[in-house]
RNA sequence: GGGCGAGUGGCGGAAUGGCAGACGCGCACGGUUCAGGUCCGUGUGUCCGUAAGGACGUGAGGGUUCAAAUCCCUCUUCGCCCACCA
């Protein structure tokens, strides 16, 4: 007869919630330093934006974080494991257009619900950590920094292309972008030139190559590599053409960068980005209305036309001739889009015989195509494909009957020489673009003086706080010029006064892209009250970096690299001693619906809020978790919340059992059982193999049944229900709180489960007294032996040879090798 | 076009060179129950067989090995990232 039946408290996940919630919250038990003294572990989940309630996505992200920070606490450490709001940004602003607000009602209003929800879901934050972004006392630093920044030279501003919807006027954010469109109206966007601030990152590009040494194995290598594609480090050499025409008094010199400088004597013609001011520089007169009505056609190009990848290849001639450093030979310069400004020099030469591109570009154009670098392929001229291979160098002089790599370094060697190009490095990385034309955002804080220019806001007057905008004021260009953030129209805060001279000048009314806030939040909360600078370099050096890092893949280039941007930063402003912020990295997947992700349009949403009112907390957590490995999607159609519920109304259960089990029964195998689940789990946690711990959970758990079931000794049991609980209190807070009290413990008294130490299996029961050994045949399974654990390989063969199953398998056939591993396995091959 | 990753039962997934399918969902059957959207138990890759047992089996094909889901090669399908980056 089962114990349950005697036992007539049912498992009620709800009323768990909310006496635990209460109880854990008098206890205090997330605030950091409760340890003190202990190792310190600083878990850091990417903080959320207040968007509105949490959802699914949410839930499982901070299930988590929150089972590695609940692990490291019941490990001993000190864990800080806050929490924050990236409370800046672009949804608040159009709620609050829309609804007549102030984008600060709605963004703290949503905040506090996600405040409700994650306190709700029991994830141990310390709660005393909390910050916003958008707080002037956050972002009183972040104009710091800015400031910061620009005295080093990393921060400027020049002139740049920069998304603009033709119908609303507007500078649009690359977010705002959807397949080519404007977000808001749906108008096709259109390039457009504006001054904008941008951040000196490229100056750091080989510093973000180079430390991803120090957390390759720590990080997904996924997101090193999408980083290390992102920066698109590439050699080669910069190679330099003279330009000769009419109408230019004096040869011009124009640079180009190459991979390819062994292809040097295949060049046939030359191109220069369109739209870069060099092509109009180089033109000539009478190709100069041509030109313009390109550089025209060109700029009312769509971004999706622009994007499209086999779009004929257009350009014009200049009527220029460049000339051929290596062997002086006069070659056409031709201006077109295929050629990026932005990238290189914004000019190359076309080797169309070995470059797929300059090849298209030949053969629309009829220039001439000459292959300098003999491989098995057919002529390109011919077939229309390019032949970038290795090869032996041909019609390149000097260079003949070298292969690539040899000519590459010979031809380098030379113009060195001669003072004609160098070997060079080029980045397809770009400096960050971080002004936008919004309110919501932090201001940048500088003015601009009629006299004085650009004058940065004193350290002493920051914070440069926001006017209060509301409504229709926040619309693009509202009271300014087209392409201005509606901060131009507050005009009692645009007027203030020069720093300088104390004359009238006008404050910038760009705000910073709210990853500007977001590379920085982690030191803050270090020392989120501290008034003398952003973070209190002390506090940093005791707590960074970041020992896990825990959000979606959807930021493993841009929140990443720019934080890690920032660290270095601040590593060479010597305010920290450390250049990576992140030591280990782990990209949870999305949680999707039938396949595909959640979304209102698709009307697959499912209600967070609605499932934990049907399952409890931690069923919805756990079902989350064992779905699969964290850093897959999970889909919401698979998951069975009743069956996880099931699982921990049987765990507590068992626990119950436990608390009064009075048997007398050998418990040798359930020790053994539990040695075996605590080993697995811990190991299985450690390395974030979640979905795995909760199948061992769910086995210990069958074990204890069983156990309790056959009245094995009621203390093994009570032992072993204390360990299940432990482990599960990472898991399942709310379960494994409960399952503690029923075990005896005076929780409302401060004996939490999360205040105990995460169980140790014993070494000794770990190691068997007698081993199951699979015998093969020819490498079939033939027979499984028990076998003592330190049975020798003689005896074991003898064993295995004399097992009839095997003995059988072996008739009239003749035993030709044995390879034995004891005490696992023994394969036997015949004929 | 380039880069990276993945393909295992009806389903989610385990197993990273040594018993394929742990654990769970689903399904079937039995017990308990007035009842079952409860609990307890048994079974559940496919095929042959009443069974014992056997054959086959990790996208396809080949290879390495005593032994391959796992390592190597070719192909294929799917996913993600970047994409006129010289």
């Amino acid at each position: 007869m089962s114990t349950a039946e005697q036992e007539p408290a049912t498992y009620d996940p709800h009323a768990a919630e909310q006496r635990w919630r209460a109880v854990w919250e008098r206890l205090d038990l997330d605030r950091t330093g409760r340890r003190a003294g202990a190792p310190k572990a600083y878990v850091l989940d990417m903080f959320p934006y207040p968007s509105g309630d949490l959802h699914m996505g949410h839930a499982e992200a901070f299930s988590i974080g929150d089972v590695v920070a609940r692990y490291w606490k019941l490990r001993g450490h000190d864990v800080m494991h806050p929490i924050g709001w990236d409370s800046f940004g672009l949804p608040a602003e159009n709620a609050a257009i829309q609804r007549g607000l102030n984008p600060r009602d709605w963004t703290y209003a949503n905040v506090d619900t996600q405040v409700e929800g994650f306190k709700k879901l029991g994830v141990s934050f310390d709660w005393s950590r909390r910050l916003h972004t958008s707080d002037p006392e956050y972002y009183r630093w972040t104009q710091w920094l800015f400031l910061r920044f620009f005295e080093r030279g990393l921060a400027y501003r020049k002139s740049s292309p920069v998304n603009w919807c033709p119908k609303d006027h507007t500078v649009l954010a690359n977010e705002q972008v959807v397949n080519g469109h404007c977000e808001r109206c749906g108008t096709a966007v259109t390039k457009r030139d504006l001054t904008q601030w941008f951040f000196k990152i490229t100056e750091y590009a080989d510093r973000l190559l180079d430390d991803m040494a120090l957390i390759e194995g720590h990080w997904p290598d996924r997101v090193l590599a999408m980083q290390r594609n992102w920066i698109g480090r590439s050699t080669g050499a910069h190679v330099d053409f003279r330009v000769e025409g009419s109408h230019l008094a004096t040869a011009r010199t124009v640079t180009v960068f190459t991979t390819r400088p062994d292809t040097l004597y295949g060049a046939t013609f030359f191109v220069v980005a369109a739209d870069a001011p060099l092509a109009e520089e180089l033109c000539a007169p009478e190709k100069r209305a041509e030109l313009e009505a390109y550089r025209e056609k060109v700029r009312a190009l769509t971004t999706i036309e622009r994007e499209s990848t086999d779009r004929p290849k257009t350009g014009v001639d200049l009527g220029v001739v460049a000339i051929n450093p290596v062997n002086g030979e006069r070659m056409p310069v031709w201006a077109s889009d295929y050629v990026l400004a932005e990238y290189g020099t914004g000019a190359i030469m076309a080797v169309p015989a070995h470059d797929q591109r300059d090849l298209d570009f030949a053969r629309e154009f009829g220039l001439p195509v000459r292959v300098v670098v003999q491989t098995d392929e057919a002529d390109p001229a011919e077939t229309g494909v390019a032949t970038p291979g290795d090869g032996v160098l041909v019609n390149s002089g000097p260079l003949d009957g070298l292969r690539k790599a040899e000519a590459i370094q010979a031809v380098i060697a030379q113009l060195e020489k001669d003072s004609l190009g160098s070997a060079a490095i080029t980045y397809r990385l770009r400096d960050w673009l971080l002004s936008r034309q919004r309110y919501w955002g932090c201001p940048i804080p500088v003015v601009h003086c009629p006299t004085h220019g650009i004058v940065a806001v004193p350290d002493d007057q920051l914070p440069v706080e926001l006017p209060p905008l509301a409504g229709e004021q926040l619309l693009p260009g509202h009271g300014g010029a087209q392409g201005e953030s509606p901060l131009a129209g507050a005009a009692e805060w645009v007027n203030t006064t020069c720093p300088t001279c104390g004359g009238p000048a006008t404050r910038d009314t760009d705000t910073m892209d709210t990853f500007v806030d977001s590379s920085w939040y982690y030191f803050r909360y270090c020392s989120p009250e501290f008034t003398d600078g952003p973070f209190d370099v002390d506090a940093v050096a005791e707590w960074m970096p970041v020992a896990q890092y825990v959000g979606g893949v959807e930021h493993a280039i841009l929140h990443l690299l720019y934080s890690r941007f920032f660290t270095k930063v601040l590593f060479d402003m010597g305010m920290v001693t450390f250049t990576e912020p992140f030591s280990a990295l782990l990209n949870q997947g999305m949680v999707i619906n039938q396949g595909k992700a959640m979304s209102k349009s698709l009307g697959n949403g499912v209600d967070l809020q609605e499932q934990l009112g049907i399952h409890g907390v931690d069923a919805i957590r756990l079902v989350l978790l064992f779905a699969g490995p964290p850093e897959d999607d999970v889909d919401w159609a698979d998951m069975s919340p009743t069956g996880v519920g099931k699982q921990l109304a049987r765990m507590w259960r068992a626990a119950g059992d436990a608390a009064t089990a009075s048997g007398t029964a050998d418990a040798s195998s359930l020790r053994r059982d539990c040695a075996v689940a605590i080993d697995e789990v811990t190991r299985l946690t450690e390395g974030f193999r979640f979905n795995v711990a909760i199948a061992r959970f769910m086995e210990l758990t069958n074990s204890l049944r069983k156990a309790l079931d056959a009245g094995v000794d009621g203390d093994a049991c009570r032992e072993v229900a204390h360990s299940l609980a432990t482990m599960l209190a990472a898991y399942a807070p709310y379960t494994a709180e409960d399952m503690w009290a029923r075990l005896g413990h005076d929780v409302d008294g401060g004996d939490s489960v999360h205040d105990s130490r995460w169980p140790t299996a014993d070494p000794a029961l770990l190691v068997a007294d007698t081993v199951e050994c699979v015998v093969q045949v020819g490498g079939k399974k033939r027979a499984v032996l028990t076998v003592a654990a330190g049975i020798t390989e003689d005896e074991l063969v003898k064993l295995a040879l004399a097992d009839e199953h095997v003995a059988r398998s072996l008739e009239g056939l003749e035993v030709k090798k044995v390879i034995a591993r004891p005490p696992k396995i023994v394969n036997i091959v015949a004929s």
